[in-house]
DNA sequence: TTGAAAGCGTTACCAC
DNA sequence: GTGGTAACGCTTTCAA
């Protein structure tokens, strides 16, 4: 049976009451009862119940504040998905969930959201947001404040955050690369379309992925590269200017969003299939594509597997009166082909 | 907030004890107040709180038996792992672990080592056992006395099993078989060596490969097939045998164990990466061929997913009084190349 | 500065 | 048959 309060309380000659102040530094015990009652703590090697500190706590359930900038972005529904299924598994554990979501990725906005989220009383924060210098220092003040903060698919570097789950960019990048060395030998003329050149992911995306090439001795040139800002018109006219103009293109890299316009142009160049495509994300359109033979494979992050894993943490950080400090947690490079689909 | 046993209680004008022995179909209770409190709860949508019950239910703790037969089988011990991060996870929940591991898969080993669970008081099990007759009946017999069994990896068919966690066997034959077809458009001339071909597992593999191969008109030849019995010795000599026998072989599927054998004779005839070599499972041995380049890939399973998964359920089970029966949970068909061994 | 007690939701047990 | 009460481990509040 496991220590209780109630143990190190007769241990230690005092009430349970003062235990729970020491253990919860709580002003109000003498410095050396409370030293005392510590190192009791730490002989017995004490570990707070936690199905009796959530029935304790039922009147002041967890409230935790998720953020995503998910409005039109298919790819994070399947992290609310996460979020949401934490919220039922814990929910008769006293926890709630308050999602907030935007459009766009404007440092403003993002801040405003996730004020609103603090504003509605908060108590912890799962956030997927810039990693900007304005944002970094917005959220060190709330972490400062008390408020622990997760940082979900996409990593808030040199900030104070609780940890971070997603996925590793530059290994997605290599996994690419490297299926696609197993997928032919032949020189390589490389169309990459990126999803922004100041979004960091994508950038470490094509890292690994030229880095691999490179290991493998993949001959390959690059014939051109462009930004498809997410909007999927532009991404086709680029498109087809980019495969018209070069006709020697014999692998499309799409590196993130606008895989719908693209592969609308390569179809309608009658490329289908006689090109390699290869994207990243099972969402919808990739897998649709991926089921049609125009895109060969994608690669997956699990997407709610970053959702679940960013609260689970925070309750077992809660719940171990924050002693617990959860691991980073990176998810899977998932490889998705036609049978694997799922 | 939500509804509460004692809530009921005061609704129905009758004490909690009532309502307890109600909501538990205890005796001793007048059959028209019975049914007057059922409705109540129902109406009221009363979902018992997990937190009281752990809490209440303390002196008890619910243990659950967990048998594989994983002695010599480093897959297992992946399994394994998952049980007991769900038994590290749930510890203070109640919940107690026992383990039971054996060599081989004679059925009478297996029932023998399951008994012993029950007889150290496992009120659940989470088996990966053998789906004979004879151990369908022995199952069925303790799931009639009121022990839940979760079928683990291996689905127990007919069987009165509260679910199946694991994999797709057909999807992960028809998964290499995809690859391989992305890999190579020339005929193949194909050499398959399964573990057994008693095991259900194996042949679902081999099944959904062949399959696939014919779905998308890959000419392929089945040169031949053998069974490596678990055996690395065997499955040596038998590779060599036939990869001497049979010059013409191309591609080598490796459907279950025997895979350091296998590869070994490739290496001794310098035939490593003039083959295409495809295997299951993400073990060691599998792992490291891949590094080296001589399989081209394997496809696992998710083995700690398996295992925590299985004991989830019956914790949730339990926890509802019975009622959320769970689905059954089929985990990914993952594709390993070097890249993403993670 | 400390102790004592109530209460969270459930179960088990004893008394009526 | 039914109601009341103690107990599980913890937090919070009130009293000393």
């Amino acid at each position: 049976m496991a220590v209780t309060i109630r143990q190190i309380a007769v241990v230690a000659g005092v009430s349970r009451g003062t235990v729970d102040r020491v253990l919860h530094n709580r002003p109000g015990v003498k410095p050396e009862i409370a030293e005392h009652v510590r190192k009791i703590s730490q002989d017995l090697g004490y570990e707070p119940n936690r199905a009796g500190k959530i029935l304790a706590a039922r009147k002041q359930p967890l409230k935790i504040g998720c953020f995503l900038p998910g409005v039109g972005n298919p790819f994070f529904s399947d992290v609310m998905k996460g979020f949401r299924r934490a919220e039922a598994e814990f929910s008769d554990f006293g926890i709630t969930i308050e999602l907030s979501e935007v459009k766009g990725y404007d440092v403003r906005v993002h801040i405003k959201a996730i004020k609103e989220l603090v504003a509605s009383g908060c108590q912890a924060l799962c956030v997927s947001t810039i990693d900007t210098p304005e944002m970094r220092e917005y959220l060190d003040g709330l972490i400062q404040s008390g408020i622990p903060v997760v940082a979900v698919n996409t990593d808030l570097s040199k900030t104070k955050r609780l940890c971070y789950v997603g996925c590793d960019y530059v290994e997605a990048g290599r996994t690419a690369a490297g299926l696609l060395s197993l997928m032919t030998t032949e020189q390589l003329n490389l169309l990459i379309i990126t999803g922004s050149l100041k979004m960091k992911g994508h950038n470490e995306r094509i890292r690994g992925f030229s880095r691999t090439l490179r290991e493998k001795k993949v001959p390959y040139k690059l014939v051109e590269v462009f930004e498809s800002l997410d909007n999927d018109d532009h991404a086709y006219q680029k498109t087809l200017e980019a495969l018209q103009a070069h006709p020697e293109i014999n692998c499309v890299y799409i590196v993130a969003a606008g895989v719908a316009g693209i592969c609308r142009a390569i179809q309608e160049l009658g490329l289908e299939r006689k090109l390699h495509v290869l994207s990243h994300d099972q969402i919808e359109v990739t897998c649709q594509l991926v089921r049609e033979g125009v895109i060969d494979f994608t690669i997956g992050q699990e997407p709610e597997e970053q959702g679940y894993r960013s609260i689970q943490p925070l309750f077992n950080y809660f719940m171990s009166d924050r002693r617990s400090v959860p691991d980073d947690y990176i998810t899977n490079t998932v490889i998705k082909i036609k049978e694997n689909l799922s």
